[in-house]
RNA sequence: GCGUCCGUAGCUCAGCUGGAUAGAGCACCUGCCUUCUAAGCAGGGUGUCGAGAGUUCGAAUCUCUCCGGGCGUACCA
């Protein structure tokens, strides 16, 4: 990573001053950090360390103190200028035709890192009760999460991907009593949920379960006879138990179709159910107790999370005897931590936020490290059509994540999820993402990548001396017919300039997925493709590359794979597609 | 009330471990296709960085107060 060569050229040279004792009054002891950044202004150079700060412990003026350091550093491959407090790098032509050389040599593996070191991470995202339709702002968890854990294993961290699936509360009860009715509507029976809106609440009375009765007929013809049949005007007490488990797997089983339609892949499903039966939330609330932790009040059983920075004690077990959802939650928090995860990372809704302090509060308690637990809380999602801001409410029919899918497409769908950071509400614009115009930053970014596979199919037609379509070679420009210094030394200045900062921008992606994976910010991979995108199509507009000298057009033909197999390494990042074709 | 996220260009947002004239996309205007895909490129301007105070050589960035908005504040999940 060229930021951090740049970085480390200073850090020496600071070092070896300091034991000189040249550099002012700084000493071995001062505790300095500097950093390495890209100038915003170009003309200063291609990468600049500020070393400002360094004046507290030299005592000395930062121009000073840069021009110092500067001269300790020995030049070899570039250049460097100081102003003000900056030391500043250019970098030479040979340094970016090396660049072009290991992307081509590495390709999609080209900025895989181990900035993770095989930390064991669980990522948890998702995680819905299978009660109805995904919302679009389960979409935005399933595309972030997605994402988040491909950016991460391919920085070096053991990621494992799993949906908890919330089956066991009162509400899969709920559900089974609203399928009921739905199929007690279909066969004939004139009946309607409670008109009472208190009563309502506790059915889900959507028409999402209209055509799950409809299926459940069709394949349980016996036993739908004998439902109509027994049919007293209350619920038969056997045949809602059958028919609540029928909804819940069926819902699960729609709702994980639907992931796998978004390219969102779990290592695994945990059910909720499971968990009681094991015995583990029994046997997570013995070793609460055991540590002294519960106690009873008012007919419940409380856990004194607030003597761990949660602001009040919370219930395990409620007076009627049933257990709470954070119960089961903290019992499968500790199952994580034993099958030996060192970093619980979970993505919640805004919503859940006052969930973390008793969250880490138990696994505290539970004698581990409460910072493994990271919890990234995700802002909700507006949906906007036709400029308005739609509110999910009751009287709005609710859009599914399906119908959003429906409506722009998988690609267009992930993107717009992903393209915003997590801490701001996304306001979902369905015109705008449906949109094939430039407003659309997904096609922006899909038409860089067509446009650069457009030339070397057409070179590999007139050219297959130079660039080879077999199998085994897709595309590839035979590098030992290619002259880079002829891309350097060309007339045309903004041909020069353009390719530079394309090659630099090539060379930044190793910092992108590095940053996006330690900070938990896949937006950056998108903003990053963006910017790629936009400087391909700068170089494309000043630099021709199928020109008659063919060593040139072999090194800029070169440049266009690189720039290929970099959108697309980005692209497969964040899950969506790079057509060859527009 | 308390907790939390947000408030930066007309709109949507970057920048926030303090540092070189505050950035990008869209929208708007003007040019550029007999030449590798015009879903593109070039040029054009815009900001009391919500307000105020403080820390600092230096603040959009850190601290405090206030204002505005979202979310939460259950023996629901």
């Amino acid at each position: 990573m060229l930021r951090e060569f740049f970085l480390n050229e200073v850090k020496t040279a600071v070092s070896l001053l300091v034991k000189d004792k040249k550099l002012g009054q700084m000493s071995l002891e001062d505790n300095y950090n500097l950093q390495s950044e890209i100038p915003k202004n170009s003309q200063f150079g291609d990468f600049a360390v500020n070393v400002s700060s360094l004046s507290r412990y030299t005592k000395l003026a930062p121009a000073k103190t840069a021009e110092i350091i500067a001269s300790e550093i020995n030049k070899s491959g570039f250049e460097i200028n100081v102003t003000a407090g900056f030391i500043n790098f250019k970098i030479s032509s040979s340094m970016l035709n090396k660049i072009i050389n290991e992307i081509l040599e590495k390709k999609l593996d080209y900025a895989k890192n181990n900035v993770g070191k095989g930390e064991k991470v669980i990522l948890e995202y998702v995680s819905a009760n299978p009660t109805g339709p995904f919302h679009i702002g389960h979409g935005r968890w399933a595309a972030m999460g997605s994402a988040l854990a491909n950016i991460m294993k391919y920085s070096g961290y053991d990621v494992y991907q799993e949906f908890y699936i919330n089956d066991a509360g009162s509400q899969i009860q709920k559900l089974g009593k609203s399928l009921y009715i739905r199929i007690l509507q279909e066969l004939g029976i004139e009946i309607d949920f409670p008109s009472d809106e208190e009563e309502a609440k506790n059915f889900y009375t959507g028409e999402f379960l209209i055509p799950v009765a409809k299926e459940f007929i069709e394949a349980e013809k016996e036993r739908a006879k004998t439902i109509k049949n027994i049919w007293t005007g209350d619920f038969n007490e056997e045949q809602l138990k059958y028919i609540s488990k029928y909804a819940r797997l069926k819902m699960l089983a729609k709702q994980q179709a639907l992931l796998k339609n978004f390219r969102t892949f779990f290592d695994n499903f945990f059910s909720e159910i499971t968990l009681h039966e094991s015995g583990k939330v029994e046997n997570c609330i013995k070793k609460l107790q055991e540590l002294g932790v519960l106690y009873e009040k008012d007919g419940a059983i409380w856990f004194a999370s607030s003597k761990y920075g949660d602001e009040k004690d919370r219930v395990i077990k409620k007076s009627d005897g049933a257990y709470t959802y954070l119960t089961a939650d903290i019992a499968y928090h500790y199952d994580k931590l034993q099958r030996g995860f060192t970093k619980l990372l979970n993505i919640w809704g805004a919503d859940h936020h006052g969930y973390i302090p008793r969250m880490r509060a138990a696994v505290e308690v539970l004698g581990y490290n409460p910072d493994s637990l990271e919890v990234l809380l995700g802002q909700l999602v507006n949906l906007v059509i036709n400029g308005e801001e739609v509110r999910m409410g009751k009287r709005t029919k609710m859009v599914t994540l399906d119908d959003l899918i429906d409506e722009v497409g998988v690609d267009a769908t992930r993107y717009w999820m992903i393209m915003k950071s997590i801490d701001t509400t996304l306001d979902f614009d369905i015109e705008l993402a449906k949109s094939k115009t430039d407003d659309n930053p997904v096609f922006y970014v899909q038409y860089a990548h067509a446009r650069a596979c457009s030339i070397l199919r057409n070179a590999s037609a007139d050219k297959p001396d130079i660039i080879n379509n077999t199998i085994q070679k897709g595309f590839e420009p035979d590098l030992s017919k290619a002259d880079f210094n002829l891309i350097w030394i060309a007339d045309d200045e903004k041909s020069v300039e353009t390719t530079k900062k394309l090659i630099l921008k090539l060379e930044e992606y190793k910092f992108v997925v590095q940053s996006a994976a330690k900070n938990k910010t896949p937006y950056l991979v998108t903003k990053y493709l963006q910017e790629l995108a936009c400087d391909f199509h700068k170089f494309y507009t000043f630099s021709k590359v199928l020109v008659e000298n063919e060593k040139l057009m072999c090194a800029r033909l070169s440049v266009v794979k690189a720039v290929i197999l970099i959108l697309k390494s980005a692209m497969n990042l964040i899950a969506v597609d790079t057509p060859e074709k527009m």
